[in-house]
DNA sequence: CATATAAAGTCACAAAATATCACATTGAGC
DNA sequence: GCTCAATGTGATATTTTGTGACTTTATATG
């Protein structure tokens, strides 16, 4: 007996999910005649490549339940102003930086505001209009297709646009930090722009507050040699810690 | 027994908000079929997120939505809000259109907050940051180098994205309009962009309330032969629509 | 203004569906 | 036959949903 391709079964499950947007275990699994904990398996699988995402009972397309800006603004903000104080102390008068979108870096924008000469590159339109206001930053966005929940730009147009560009300093978040210390995204496409934005920085630093910690999103970003540190408000577990000090950038304290 | 996706009926319920404004607990009850207490675990987790707004009886949308001080205290907010709204008329579902940056366009982007199926091109932050809350709306950036004055992008880099792109309409701002019905703005380089956003439209439409008529700014926008039409909240002087006539595109009074 | 009352909310618990994990089975390729 | 990856199975854990007792809120009415 041949059993039917495994691929042709993800594929399926793929373009189903396109067309009406969510597919459920049991239904995939009286679908292809296989049992549910294979369907799940699969599933689990396009997860981690971050081709859907897993809720109860299925999967869908986009993020199900990835907090708004706003939300993620007033969680843990003391710890993000702090972190934000810290990554602007290490920005120089006349400095080239880019900065990622994210509430913890919207904290740092803040934290500029009271420069005078700097160039700045950003994927987000609140952190463009909060540091264009401030007279003495030259301010860019990078362009491209906006996502309402980042309320930043993401996509081939903006993965285009940083190629162009080289800064001194990059500051860029993450939806979450595994045990082994790699930094995760909710998507492909954002794990990609992350992994790109940390390249264009001649150094890198990533911002991450305590609550990233425990969060394991998706999709991994690739890691980079040009990181030259990891901010946070609290000093993370001993995993994370030794991840870091193996991946020999210092963990740098708010 | 295989039961429906929690996720999509928590979708629904933000489609059904989007579009009426608030929804009762009753009736989503009986829409989805399950137990009243079931959909005020679905409202109160949304409104965990700051998606929804709980009240006695139901949910009604997080963010009122109320105009920006700055939008309330621009020059003319009136007629300014008149000429967004017939610029809106023009706009059909599932178009791609070109926002320029400034206070009138602002209230074309603030007009479109009700649409289903729209992609939005735009130099201007606030009109990005807009339309991007706007479900339905795909919003793109055009990057470059921002400037504080008019909180958008200008320059190459804006120029250089506009000839990617063709749109269905584009609304376009100016600084003033001469005796002779030309139309001028501050710089050079905001003159030139204005000029390739006019070309980047299959059709291109003026905006300008009357405050503009009597105001000659320094430099020219080259005339360009895919205006449409310019919008205005009075009638201009005879000179000016002597000048329209000439060039044949008609004055639509909002 | 106090009170009645119906509707809505809260909470704790039980039932059902789903998820997870370890281990068994199957079949293809060597 | 042996190995390995994919799949199935069943015990156990977790999540979701429903139900009913009880509390709170909104609103009308005297």
């Amino acid at each position: 007996m041949t059993r039917p391709l495994a691929i042709n079964r993800l594929n399926q499950i793929l373009q189903t999910l396109h067309d009406t947007g969510s597919v459920s275990v049991g239904a995939l699994a009286d679908q292809f005649d296989v049992s549910k904990e294979t369907i799940r398996r699969d599933l689990k699988q396009l997860a981690e490549q971050g081709r859907v995402s897993l809720v109860h009972g299925g999967a869908t397309v986009g993020i199900p339940a990835e907090p708004s800006l706003s939300r993620r603004e007033a969680e843990n903000a003391t710890g993000k102003a702090a972190i934000g104080r810290k990554a602007a102390s290490l920005v120089k008068d006349g400095m080239v930086i880019l900065i990622d979108s994210g509430s913890t870096t919207l904290f740092l924008a803040e934290a500029l505001t009271t420069r005078e000469h700097l160039t700045v590159m950003t994927n987000s339109l609140p952190i463009a209009l909060t540091l264009c206001r401030t007279p003495g930053v030259k301010t860019i966005m990078l362009g491209g297709e906006i996502h309402a929940n980042d309320e930043a730009s993401f996509g081939v147009d903006t993965l285009e646009s940083l190629k162009h560009f080289n800064v001194d300093l990059a500051f860029v978040g993450a939806g979450g930090i595994s045990d082994e210390g790699e930094f995760t995204d909710y998507t492909r496409l954002a794990a990609e722009q992350r992994h790109a934005m940390l390249n264009t920085g001649r150094k890198a630093y990533v911002l991450a507050d305590h609550t990233k910690f425990e969060r394991k999103t998706p999709v991994n970003i690739a890691p980079s040699d040009r990181i030259a540190g990891l901010i946070v408000d609290y000093l993370p577990s001993g995993q994370i810690s030794a991840a870091a000090a193996q991946s020999r950038w210092p963990i740098m304290l708010a």
